[in-house]
RNA sequence: GGGCGGUUAGCUCAGCGGUAGAGCACUACGUUGACAUCGUAGUGGCCACUGGUUCGAUCCCAGUACCGCCCACCA
């Protein structure tokens, strides 16, 4: 049957595919020779969350190139593929989804069945990418496929594997070596989700903004004169005041204040330091009374130099409320509207006031008129203190800030500016008094998830004590045992790990792995594999301190209506009626033995926690496994260049950490793909293509050799249509060369074997290009330049093999040369395929 | 504010000490034994700017301008 004109890749690729994946041609190890070194590459594992994009096509594109070059050079290959639970992605599509679905929420469905659910998704994502990696003809090891979360508890049927219990391994030695620790800290709270996430997930961005200017009061009506020079030390004013001048942009803040600090240096204020100011909202009989202290974070030059000090709502002002022992009060709940708990605000005021007033007595600023006590709260204690007003209870934060910028305003304790006006009838220009308000861009903070303003909010939270397992993470890339290309990465690789900050590992999230520690009603926390394992730790540690009694345990469910901030001890005659009563605590058994009330700790590790382990927990690790022994440390890592604060540095601390040795020898990082016009693919913009529409049209190798050939280090990739239709017209020309073989009969008794040695200088001059052409090929993808070998491939075949060859070729069909030019041609092409086989299998 | 990159043909990008390359686009011609998803020929560049090193610089060095990206707590 003779060939068609054109190429037909739908019908090719999709037979050809088939028959390597029944003859399971990308196994581990296929086509190694003996004594050939391992190559082995993880998948990125893409999120769960729905389908690929043009990104992972060209991701994967050069995986596979790699892993197909040498396989076919006889090294022992293995590429892992597998996929990422990716927690917080992942649950907000499946909320998104059961909505539109019009099922109930989240939380009327229970956690249990919730995950459920997830799991349904997961299922149906990963059926879809890995439909699309097999389309692009990716050669992973789909037997090895792996997850990030299999083998979780409650997983489904069909989910087995041991990651879970890696990464929970990880967990419960990192904590054992005191890597892992936790704390109320300031973290950056997610009012969508619900949950803290990590730095590295909020992206920060300017948007346009106020800063108001008010006067706090000084307590009793007490004045100072307020003295401004310029440079030189000349005055340049002179008043007297009987208010300190502060700047903000979020005046909803100004209730959890703590403090106002000003410089050391800054004698403007000298006369005030250690005296009380009043905030200037909230009910006028409770308004309450802050100290005025010195700090050096407060820039004399900037605003009126004086700065409130909210420490439970700004970073900064967290550490000088830390410095100074000044307290946090919290003031906005989980979904960042202002708390509408606990007691009423005089009362809350009033214990917040002489708090302030115990401060001034410790730090020996107290004043006549103060009675001196001694008057502490724990953090709990002041966590517990809303000072909210009792009318600013349950607002948005906005709406909030509106109302309290408007009182402010209306009692006349706003900063005032003259400003001229021209009356419109008159034409009489007058000068009037307005309330100083600047416009000004700020700088905000969004979930990259979420895209909802972040907010610093006090809570407990697990972290990683990260300064503790960078240093080789760092020495690792300095030394080269790890070599990030292009050289450019190593740099912003160092910027980021010598000024690593502690790692929030927790998510007040459902999907994920639920963290391994259990609590008691005595503060104590016990980490452990399992509640067996954990329940030994608490009976050991109770038993140490109360010798005369036994112990046993009993797992509390993590229920609706329990409430595990009473930690009142529950005297019943067993455990399980006093969970029925709603209450938390030890029971005494009729035994006489004391029943230890544990609580599993409801929150899940953030996802990159556990594609952190991917290299290790993908080849069986804890398990000493065949594969961990060949195939670790692996030989490349191929990813995208954003994600290498996320998963390539954290990858590279905590297989440093746990196994001490690197996760891979190379980091290939790359751009994003964007658009022909340098756009960013986004489904609002509307110009996100996929990538099987374009395998439709053009073919899998043409969009591979594109993906190879626009593969340059570094900056943007634009993807053109056209410049892919370019190369699926190389294929085409391709396709006819070997056509014309076809005709000439070039491959009748032909098979694949060395090079022959021909007479006719054409010949001879074919296959010497040929023998070139491999050598650059072989040297551009030893050096990771795809691009190169693909331009190379692109001019050795059309530019030499068809445009001069054939035509050569032709005349020599007639002439007694024909038999050997029959073989070097068949020669040739068949070079040809194998040259282009990494790219365009 | 700190860091990292970029600036080469109309477009997208390679090159990186010896007076410039590719693909696409464009122009003209073309059904000669594979290919119109093609062929042949061609148009098109003070290689951002200013200095310096050099026999010689697009390429090395310093500075300037503009553009991008990442990190950052100025109220």
């Amino acid at each position: 049957m003779p060939m068609e004109k054109t190429f037909n890749a739908a019908e090719a690729e999709a037979r050809i595919s088939k028959t390597w994946l029944e003859a399971k041609a990308f196994a581990a190890g296929a086509n190694a020779k003996p004594g050939h070194p391992a190559f082995s590459v993880m998948i990125p594992p893409p999120n769960v969350t729905g389908s690929l994009h043009m990104g992972h096509a060209f991701n994967n594109t050069l995986q596979d190139i790699l892993t197909r070059w040498h396989r076919m050079m006889g090294d022992d290959t293995l590429w892992q593929p597998g996929t990422d639970h990716a927690g917080i992605a992942t649950q907000m599509v499946t909320e998104r989804e059961m909505a539109k679905a019009g099922k109930v929420s989240r939380r009327e469905m229970g956690r249990e069945a919730f995950t459920l659910k997830v799991w349904e998704q997961k299922r149906r994502s990963r059926g879809t990418i890995i439909g699309q990696l097999q389309r692009l003809g990716a050669s992973c090891d789909w037997d090895r496929e792996a997850f990030t979360m299999s083998g979780a508890p409650g997983a489904p049927a069909g989910e087995e594997g041991n990651f879970h219990d890696a990464v929970i391994k990880v967990f419960v030695d990192l904590y054992g070596k005191g890597l892992i620790y936790r704390g109320k800290r300031l973290v950056n709270w997610d009012p969508h989700f619900e949950t803290a996430i990590s730095d590295l997930e909020v992206e920060n961005t300017e948007v346009p903004g106020h800063m108001w200017h008010f006067k706090y009061p000084l307590a009793g009506g007490e004045t100072y004169e307020y003295v401004e020079k310029d440079a030189e030390g000349r005055v340049t004013l002179r008043e007297v005041r009987d208010y300190i001048s502060i700047a903000t942009t979020r005046p909803e803040t100004m209730l959890g204040d703590g403090a106002v600090a000003v410089h050391p240096s800054d004698e403007r204020y000298a006369p005030i330091i250690g005296k009380l100011c009043e905030i200037p909202v909230g009910p006028a009989e409770h308004r309450r009374l802050i100290p005025i202290i010195t700090d050096e974070y407060p820039d004399p030059t900037f605003g009126s130099g004086a700065v409130k000090i909210t420490g439970a709502h700004d970073f900064n002002d967290y550490a000088v409320a830390k410095r100074a022992d000044i307290p946090c009060y919290r003031l906005l709940d989980t979904r960042a509207q202002m708390r509408a708990d606990g007691v009423p605000y005089d009362q809350a005021a009033k214990i917040a006031g002489q708090m302030s007033r115990a401060w001034l007595v410790a730090r020996g600023y107290a004043t006549p008129g103060i009675v001196e006590q001694p008057f502490t709260l724990s953090e709990a204690e002041i966590d517990a203190l809303n000072l909210v007003p009792d009318d600013l209870r349950g607002l948005d934060r906005y709406e909030a800030r509106k109302r309290v910028v408007e009182a402010i305003t209306a009692e006349g304790l706003a900063v005032t500016t003259l400003k001229k006006s021209v009356d419109v009838e008159t034409g009489s220009e007058h000068l009037e008094l307005v309330p100083y308000v600047e416009s000004k861009p700020i700088m905000q903070p969004f979930g990259d998830r979420s895209k909802v303003v972040i907010e610093p909010m006090l809570t407990d939270q697990w972290f990683v004590d990260t300064a503790k397992i960078v240093e080789p993470a760092l020495e690792a890339v300095r030394s080269g045992r790890t070599k990030i290309i292009p050289p450019s990465g190593e740099k912003t690789y160092y910027h980021w790990l010598e000024n690593i900050e502690p790692w929030c590992i927790s998510r007040q999230l459902w999907w994920g792995h639920q963290i391994p520690v259990w609590y008691d009603m005595h503060g104590n926390n016990f980490c452990a594999h399992n509640f067996e394992a954990a329940s030994r730790l608490a009976v050991s540690h109770h038993s140490a301190i109360h010798p005369d009694r036994n112990f046993v345990t009993v797992e509390v469910p993590d229920l609706e209506g329990i409430d595990f901030s009473s930690s009142a001890p529950f005297a019943g005659s067993d455990a399980a009626s006093a969970f029925e009563a709603g209450l938390w605590g030890d029971a005494i058994n009729e035994d006489g033995s004391v029943a230890i009330a544990m609580r599993r700790d409801p929150d899940v590790l953030d996802t990159w926690f556990s594609s952190g382990l991917w290299p290790i927990g993908t080849l069986g690790w804890p398990e000493p496994t065949a594969e961990l022994k060949k195939y670790f440390p692996t030989s490349v890592l191929v990813t995208g260049q954003d994600i290498l604060f996320f998963w390539v540095a954290r990858m590279m601390m905590m297989q440093l950490a746990v196994v001490d040795d690197i996760p891979f020898h190379t980091v290939y990082l790359h751009g994003l793909v964007r658009d022909a016009k340098g756009k960013k693919m986004s489904k609002s913009l509307g110009n996100v293509i996929d990538p099987l529409e374009i395998i439709d049209e053009y073919g899998a190798d043409a969009l591979r050799f594109a993906n190879a050939a626009m593969a340059s280090l570094g900056g943007v990739l634009k993807l053109d249509t056209q410049r892919i239709a370019g190369y699926r017209n190389f294929g085409t020309k391709l396709w006819n060369a070997c056509r014309f073989a076809e005709m000439n009969g070039v491959w009748e008794g032909h098979a694949t074997g060395p090079a022959p040695s021909p007479q006719a200088t054409a010949n001879k001059w074919i296959i010497g290009e040929t023998a070139r052409t491999l050598a650059e090929v072989n040297e551009a993808l030893e050096a990771f330049r795809f691009d190169t070998a693909a331009d190379a491939l692109y001019k050795f075949v059309w530019g030499k093999v068809c445009d001069w060859y054939v035509e050569f070729a032709k005349p020599l069909f007639d002439g007694p040369e024909a038999a050997e030019t029959r073989q070097t041609m068949a020669f040739v092409l068949d070079q040809c395929m194998i040259l282009l086989h990494p790219i365009m299998p």
